[in-house]
DNA sequence: TCAAAAGTGTTAAGTTTACACCCATGA
DNA sequence: TCATGGGTGTAAACTTAACACTTTTGA
């Protein structure tokens, strides 16, 4: 065909780097890696990898959470390309930033550690490889933006939550303390936010009930608002 | 350096596709290029360019933009990066789309015909190479979240511009009317929306009071809504 | 003199915020 | 029995939405 045309232009490595996010303990979390190989072994950084010949990058991302986490479908957005000459002080490399929401109990403890990888709170995170502090800045700046009206932090709780469990993963999202009955009052307009005859015992006494997202009874309504 | 450890990993050509929205008689429109190259020449598409060796991703799109419109500080933003296998017939190319907001009048008439680049309105485009269409829907997804909650409208319009213009801007880039009443007091509640002496006499026999923005004035308050 | 766009306030409806006590249970 | 987290409603403040007429002037 005509890529003779194409020949005299340059080419580049492509890479893609992942924001991996998790809750626990009312604390957002990135998972990191302490970098397992050289060039600057040991220095923390994202998990990445370079978009193979025949991939699109969007299935590289996907192999690369998988290879960290294990999942196979899990919830990932792009966040943006990052593509400064000297980004990154090997050589010339473009990356793709995704971010994903996991929920951090499904993740697999197994590969994590063959990876090296570590789940570190948002608000104290280390000093990052690259422009990888950028990068999760954006993806910040996505999930903060996206959550308010999408019902997307449902991916970083396990299928049954309670209540309190979803105030508080908001609280830690959006860096502000919720209001308890008018978060519930808005809570309990949604009906695809479904009560479940499960109780939780594990963080009180008096027990919880457990509720649990619909994806199909929102596909109905499509609305959702903080 | 190591960048032994890079040479295992394919390259891929690196480009930018750029979307420049103009502003004229009620409509958004877009800057589209009839191509005038192989492969594919005499399609419309959108105005790209490769990634230069060492140029940032960033630069590379201000100069096909300033290639195109003449203009050297224009508002642009990333809207992502598009990198499927096959999206582009020729070749495997990665390209990192890039919206920018242009003062229609400002835009180079000249440029424009040297690049077979015509203004296009937004909700009638012609068939478009590739995934540029998917291109210019994110774009305006980008820019229809935007609006509402950042002055960049008058990026869009002359320095000088009456309330009149300002919604229909707002009408044509959200896509529904707005109040005139109500529109109009929420923009005298911003100060840094500045009435001049001036008057436009251009659309009406009455003229209409021309109205300025003041970048420093906003960098003071900071807040605007719709 | 009339057509065409500019300009101007008030009220009702809806939304958001603030706020405090009782409940159930395991230790 | 008491400490802990779970659960519940109302009223005031604020924001948004709906709505119609007068002004100016060039043709």
């Amino acid at each position: 065909m005509s890529t003779i045309f194409y020949q005299q232009y340059p080419k580049f490595h492509v890479a893609v780097d992942c924001i991996i996010f998790g809750f626990k303990k009312c604390q957002l979390k990135v998972l990191l890696q302490k970098r397992p190989f050289e060039p600057r072994q040991g220095e923390w950084s994202l998990m990445g990898g370079f978009v193979n010949r025949d991939e699109d990058i969007d299935d590289a991302a996907k192999r690369v959470l998988r290879s960290l986490t294990g999942l196979h479908d899990l919830y990932m957005r792009q966040v943006g390309a990052f593509g400064s000459v000297h980004r990154d002080s090997g050589n010339r490399v473009v990356s793709i930033a995704y971010f994903a929401l996991v929920d951090i109990d499904n993740v697999s403890k197994e590969l994590n550690y063959q990876n090296s990888a570590y789940w570190e709170d948002v608000d104290h995170l280390p000093h990052l490889l690259f422009d990888h502090m950028e990068m999760i800045n954006k993806a910040l700046l996505c999930l903060r933006t996206l959550v308010p009206s999408r019902p997307v932090g449902f991916h970083l709780l396990p299928p049954l939550f309670t209540l309190t469990q979803l105030q508080q993963l908001y609280e830690a999202i959006l860096g502000e303390t919720i209001d308890k009955r008018n978060f519930r009052k808005r809570i309990n307009e949604m009906p695809f936010i479904e009560k479940t005859e499960e109780i939780d015992r594990k963080t009180s006494k008096r027990g919880a009930i457990l509720y649990r997202f619909n994806q199909l009874a929102y596909q109905d309504v499509k609305m959702f608002k903080l």
